[in-house]
DNA sequence: TACCTTTGCTTAACAGTGTTAGATTATTTA
DNA sequence: TAAATAATCTAACACTGTTAAGCAAAGGTA
C-alpha cells in the first residue's frame, strides 16, 4: 500500500518541525531557553516522542549545525561565484561569511561557539577596563602623527585584538587541528607586526 | 572583643574558598560540572551557604572573571615595563595576552565566552569541510608562486578566519560597544586587503 | 469478526540543576 | 541560666535531559 510512503512523509515532516520548532525558539528566546519539553509544546506533543527523533538534544543542535552550515556554503558559493579575479572572490566570500554570522546569530553562534552568557553585566568592569585602557595607551603611543583620536585608536585595538582572540578561540575549540604551536606564533607576530606597520602608512 | 574581627576574617576565608573550590572544579572538570552542590561538597558545607557570600552561581563566575581581569592585566603590565620601544611593547603584550589565554584556560573561556560544548564531533562533519575547502582553493589561488604548500594555503586560512571570526566575536557579544558597523566594515575590508597583499610579499 | 501484534504516544519517574523557606542547632549576649 | 542572634541544614520548588512502563489505537492474520 501507499500508506507507507505517507507515514514515512509524516515522520520526516514532525522531524523538520522538531528543527523549526527548536529554531524558533532560540531565535526568539535565546539558546538558554531551549529545552526538550519546550519543542515539544511546540509540536504540540510530548518530550518522549523528540527521542523517536534524535539520540538526544545533542543530536538536535548537531542537526541544526548542519543545516547552518548547508547555508553557509551556499552564501560563500556564491559570493564566490560572482567574480573572477581571486582577491575578488576571496572579498566576497569572506563578506559573505561576515553576513552570515548576523543574519543567521543563531546558526553562527552555535556553530562557532560564541558564548553571549554573562556578558552583560560584564561591561561596566573596573579590571576590564583597566586592561583595554592599558592597550589603548599603548596603541596611542604608536602613532607618529599627534594627536590620535578616539576612532583610531578604537579601530586600531579592535583590529589588534580580533586575530589574537580569534586565533585563540581556533585554537582552543580544536586543540588537535592541524595547525602546530610555532605556526600559531608565526601567525600571531606577522599579524602583531602587520598591524603594527600599518598603523603609520 | 577582637572576636568580631576573627569572625570577619573566616567569612572572608570561606568567601575565597569558596572561589577556590569553583575553580579548582573548572580545571578538574571542565566548566560544566560546575554546580553549587559540588562546590559546597569541595568546602564540606551544604549548598545553600553559599548563598550567604554570593547572590547567585552568576555572582561567583563575575568574581572569577574579576579575578581573571586581575592576573591578565598584571602579565600585560609586566610585559609593557620590560620594554622601551612602543613596537615591542605592544608585541610584549599581546604575547602576554596570548600565553594568558593558554595558561589560564579555564579564566579565558570564562572571561571571553569561549565555548568548547558539542565540538568533538563536530570536526567530522562534511559540510563544514566542504565550506574550508571552498575557501582554501581560492587562498591556493591567490599564490603566484604554484604550487603552494599545504602548509602555506594552512596557515593564511587560519589568518583570515582568525580576525574575521575574532571580528564577529566580539560584535556578537558586546554589540553595544563603542564600535559602529561602518567601523567594522573597515576593519574587515582593511584586514581582509592586508592578509591578501602579504600573501604574495 | 476475533485475536494478536505492532506502532504512537503519554504518564510517571529518575537524577540532576539553581534557588528559597523553614526548622534546627550552635553561639553569643543579657 | 535564659533569651536572642547567628550559623547551618533539611526539605522543597521548579526546572533540566532522559528513560521505562503502560495505554490505546491501528494493522495484519486466522
Amino acid at each position: 500500500m501507499g500508506s507507507k510512503e505517507r507515514i514515512l512523509r509524516l515522520k520526516e515532516e514532525t522531524r523538520t518541525s522538531i528543527l523549526d520548532a527548536a529554531l524558533n525558539i532560540v531565535q526568539t528566546e535565546g539558546w538558554q531557553a531551549l529545552s526538550m519539553r519546550k519543542i515539544a509544546d511546540h509540536i504540540e506533543y510530548t518530550a518522549p516522542i523528540i527521542y523517536e527523533y534524535f539520540p538526544n538534544k545533542e543530536g538536535i543542535l548537531l542537526e541544526l549545525t548542519r543545516r547552518g552550515y548547508q547555508i553557509l556554503g551556499k552564501d560563500i558559493r556564491e559570493a564566490r561565484d560572482k567574480h573572477d579575479l581571486a582577491e575578488d572572490k576571496m572579498e566576497a566570500m569572506w563578506v559573505a561569511y561576515w553576513n552570515f554570522a548576523f543574519t543567521h546569530k543563531e546558526f553562527y553562534q552555535l556553530m562557532y561557539g560564541v558564548d553571549m552568557v554573562c556578558c552583560t553585566v560584564k561591561n561596566s568592569m573596573a579590571e576590564a577596563e583597566q586592561v583595554s585602557a592599558m592597550l589603548g595607551d599603548v596603541i596611542e603611543s604608536l602613532f607618529i602623527k599627534q594627536p590620535v583620536s578616539e576612532n583610531d585608536i578604537c579601530m586600531k585595538y579592535y583590529t589588534y585584538w580580533s586575530i589574537i582572540h580569534g586565533l585563540i578561540s581556533i585554537n582552543l575549540v580544536r586543540p588537535n587541528g592541524r595547525t602546530t604551536d610555532e605556526l600559531n606564533q608565526q601567525i600571531l607576530k606577522d599579524a602583531i607586526k602587520g598591524i603594527t606597520l600599518s598603523i603609520n602608512s
